[in-house]
DNA sequence: CCTCCACAGGAACTGATGGCGT
DNA sequence: ACGCCATCAGTTCCTGTGGAGG
């Protein structure tokens, strides 16, 4: 495996020697050739898929399991593995991927995908167009150029919640999009976490989305150990791996949802900490300290990427720990005072509390006070330090904290 | 048993942004 | 140059509600 230089050069004038030999491979994603205990759903998804080959389109598919259980490595091999075999016979097969996560907007998905058919610049701009424009343009150039194109659509449920918003109903007409092609094929993988999706969905886009389902189980503590030391084996230098962090890194992760990216990032970070340490080999140590540092790392971050409102708001939260909305309304406004800033609205602020609820950092509880009507009480999740040191650099928030 | 509080949270709207097609 | 389209943050107006106190 080739090494960036710089990472090497850097590497080896920090310890002399690393604990890595392949880091790549602590990347969830990145190695999709490594996928334990999921034959059984290898051959589902390959069996439904197989229509490909014979030149003909596949049922549309629904993909259902929990986070990190390995649901979009195996699409994604299984069709690389399509793609391979028909590339020599004249029928091509294009792959679009998109996650709907990362794409905020309907709009900016269609783009994505469009933009993977071939479609750039004056063909299909950013912004300015009408969806459904976006939309005919797609199905035009695979009409055009006689394509085979298979959808994947990650996060489905996202998707799902931005159309049900705006009212327009892409997923439908993408499913009954054969019906309007003359040439060239049109499937839809979906690939959702949430289970009880389906149940949201429109029926017409039900029945001919979910014509094949299959659903991924959660890995078992016992199968997140042997995904971990197959990727130990070809990442670390031999050894290097104590049974008793490798035990518990499996039993954190695994013990919750059965997720193999968490267990993986977490050993991956485990394994940095202990080569700046110096240290020969990862401990159970490194673990527990890993989790921490990604537990914080990520607090901090979601902190310091909301905008100043939010982040006033946070603090509103923290003074008044505890309190109704109203109160922590009244802290929030003084803080605007402070600050100089134009103050908002509550209801902006009750909707800025249940956002931020949402993302955990804080806690809401609805109660009811009789006679003193309907509140919710927050709480911050995290402890005030640590909202102290991620607002510091806050110009604005300077003095404030 | 009824009342009435202090908000929750839905819906519809506005104004700004950015970029299209013609 | 003009109208149109999607999106986002924010506003205005609104209806709904569990239970303490009368």
């Amino acid at each position: 495996m080739t090494k960036d230089p710089i990472d090497k050069l850097l590497d080896d004038a920090q310890s002399g020697k690393s604990l890595f030999q392949n880091r790549e491979v602590l990347h969830y994603s990145f190695i999709p050739n490594i996928i334990l205990h999921r034959e059984d759903e290898q051959k589902k998804v390959t069996q439904s898929l197989l229509p490909l080959l014979k030149k003909s389109r596949p049922s549309n598919l629904l993909v259902y399991g929990k986070p990190g259980v390995g649901k979009t490595l195996v699409v994604k091999k299984v069709l690389d593995k399509i793609q391979e075999r028909v590339k020599d016979n004249s029928f091509p097969i294009h792959l679009l991927y998109a996650n709907s996560k990362e794409e905020t907007t309907l709009y900016g998905l269609l783009v994505k995908l469009g933009g993977q058919l071939g479609l750039k610049g004056k063909q299909l701009p950013s912004t300015g167009l009408s969806i459904s424009e976006v939309f005919n343009r797609i199905i035009a150039k695979i009409e055009e150029d006689e394509l085979n194109t298979v959808f994947v659509v990650d996060e489905i449920d996202f998707l799902a919640e931005l159309i049900s918003k705006s009212g327009k109903d892409i997923l439908y007409s993408l499913t009954r999009a054969n019906e309007r092609l003359k040439k060239g094929t049109l499937t839809l993988i979906g690939i959702s976490n949430d289970l009880t999706f389906k149940e949201r969905l429109d029926p017409r886009v039900l029945s001919s989305m979910s014509e094949e389902e299959i659903v991924f189980t959660n890995y078992t503590v016992e199968q997140i150990k042997e995904i971990l030391e197959e990727r130990i084996k070809v990442a670390f230098i031999p050894n290097s791996v104590e049974a008793a962090a490798l035990n518990l890194c499996s039993a954190m992760s695994g013990q919750e949802h059965g997720d193999a990216r968490r267990a993986i990032d977490l050993l991956r970070v485990a394994g940095e900490m202990a080569e700046r340490e110096q240290s020969d080999t990862v401990k159970e140590d490194h673990i527990r300290r890993a989790s921490l540092k990604m537990e914080e790392d990520k607090e901090t971050t979601a902190l310091n990427s909301y905008p100043l409102h939010e982040k006033l708001l946070i603090l509103a939260v923290m003074k008044a720990g505890g309190n109704t909305t109203g109160e922590i309304y009244q802290s929030y406004k003084n803080l605007c005072k402070i600050t100089r800033q134009k103050e908002l609205t509550q209801r902006r602020i009750t909707q800025m509390l249940s956002e931020i609820e949402m993302t955990g950092l804080i806690t809401g509880k609805i109660i009811h006070q009789g006679m003193h009507g309907r509140t919710k009480k927050f709480n911050l999740t995290l402890n005030a330090d640590t909202v102290k040191k991620a607002f510091k650099e806050d110009l604005t928030l300077e003095d404030l904290v």
